[in-house]
DNA sequence: TCATTCACTAAACACTGTTTACTAACTTTG
DNA sequence: CAAAGTTAGTAAACAGTGTTTAGTGAATGA
């Protein structure tokens, strides 16, 4: 009784070759621009059977924002394995700057689009546990947990963990956005990519004791 | 000779009340969800009536998005009377942040959007100088300004005014977007209405010397 | 061998932003 | 005042989008 297993297999290859044509035109063109036709063009498939094996477009790339999680969770275990608290912070911050920086896309699709919000609500309703999340879940409170050992080594002058975390994280992200989305332009800021990393080290500065 | 002045005006009422019907449904809907047809159906006119008054879509959000900047501009004012330079701050960031919460749609297209960016792009090869951003760019100086004055009065732990500048803004316009495009609920995070305040007032007490 | 299942697709549906060719009314000119 | 010219507005089409439906032909199970 092979036979199952085998189409289950084949499932799971098309599946993936679906996903690594839409990650490579989406890497490429981004969300917007990467259509289903040019996805199953790619393929050499029609686009009707894109939905034999995804939901819909939002479910498709749902699978990608997925996928990032797992690239910045890998990175992050660097960061992780530093042992003094304040240079772990500063570790996960420049990790995570760097990963947006580099990864623009993935960084957008990830933590600024909404198209994949929709698809996890539709999940989280469906009563599936979002393992996709675990990832993003994990690196978060690897920064909760950096920022408590500080606060316990009195490090930081900041009295409340997850306030902390959420300082770091927005301006690591703020910083990100706006350039991402060319918002430093707009104030006539040259050369964003040096001045991210002194802001950065700016932050750590100043929340030292 | 009148007629002229009064073509010059009517055609100034109609770019208006088009502007006004794409306000109003983008506030309802979003960008995306307001459709070209949509708006000519508010004004009682054809599609490719807009067409003549706006040269695409991202054009006439593009006004909107001026829209935008002069409500923020108006409401910084407030803070821009704040004697002290350190409530002045706080004042800056406060009502920053509450714009974003209240306007959520006008700050997406302000800040996030990548729509306006294009079209300002544009004008800007046009030699237009960008007029439109002359609100923005004023908000920016008063930010960078107060934080000078700042580290002249020895109020703040901050040695560069626009490194400062930056990491203000980031902080702010961090939140603002995790907030907007639903990326607190990514960590499981309650009533982050309360809490984004309370990271602002963090952020202040850890940049005080 | 025959019936059934199943992967796949062509074609359609309901949209989208945008352009073109045309009409009808208004303005200017002879 | 009538002819010519200008111009605001539009119907219809174009090229694209995500998605659904009805149907085909090959692989499978009885």
């Amino acid at each position: 009784m092979g036979v199952l297993e085998r189409k289950q297999r084949e499932k799971e290859e098309m599946r993936e070759r679906i996903l690594n044509a839409a990650t490579d035109l989406f890497l490429k063109e981004g969300y917007e621009k990467t259509s289903i036709r040019q996805i199953a063009d790619a393929i050499e498939y029609s686009p009707a059977t894109i939905y034999l094996y995804f939901k819909d477009k939002d479910e498709l790339f749902f699978e990608i924002h997925h996928r990032g999680f797992e690239m910045l969770f890998r990175q992050m275990a660097a960061a992780a394995a530093v042992a003094d608290p304040l240079e772990r912070l500063k570790a996960i911050g420049r990790i995570y700057l760097h990963f947006a920086i580099e990864n623009p896309e993935f960084y957008d699709l990830m933590f600024v689009m909404r198209a994949p919000m929709t698809a996890l609500k539709e999940r989280h309703r469906c009563g599936e546990i979002d393992s996709d999340w675990q990832h993003g879940l994990r690196s978060y409170e690897l920064l909760v947990s950096t920022i408590q050992e500080c606060i316990d080594r009195y490090l930081v002058r900041i009295s409340n963990a997850e306030e902390g975390a959420i300082l770091a994280w927005s301006v690591v992200h703020g910083m990100a956005t706006l350039y991402i989305r060319e918002r430093f332009a707009m104030v006539e800021m040259e050369a964003p990519e040096q001045k991210m990393d002194a802001v950065l080290d700016h932050l750590i500065r100043v929340m030292r004791i």
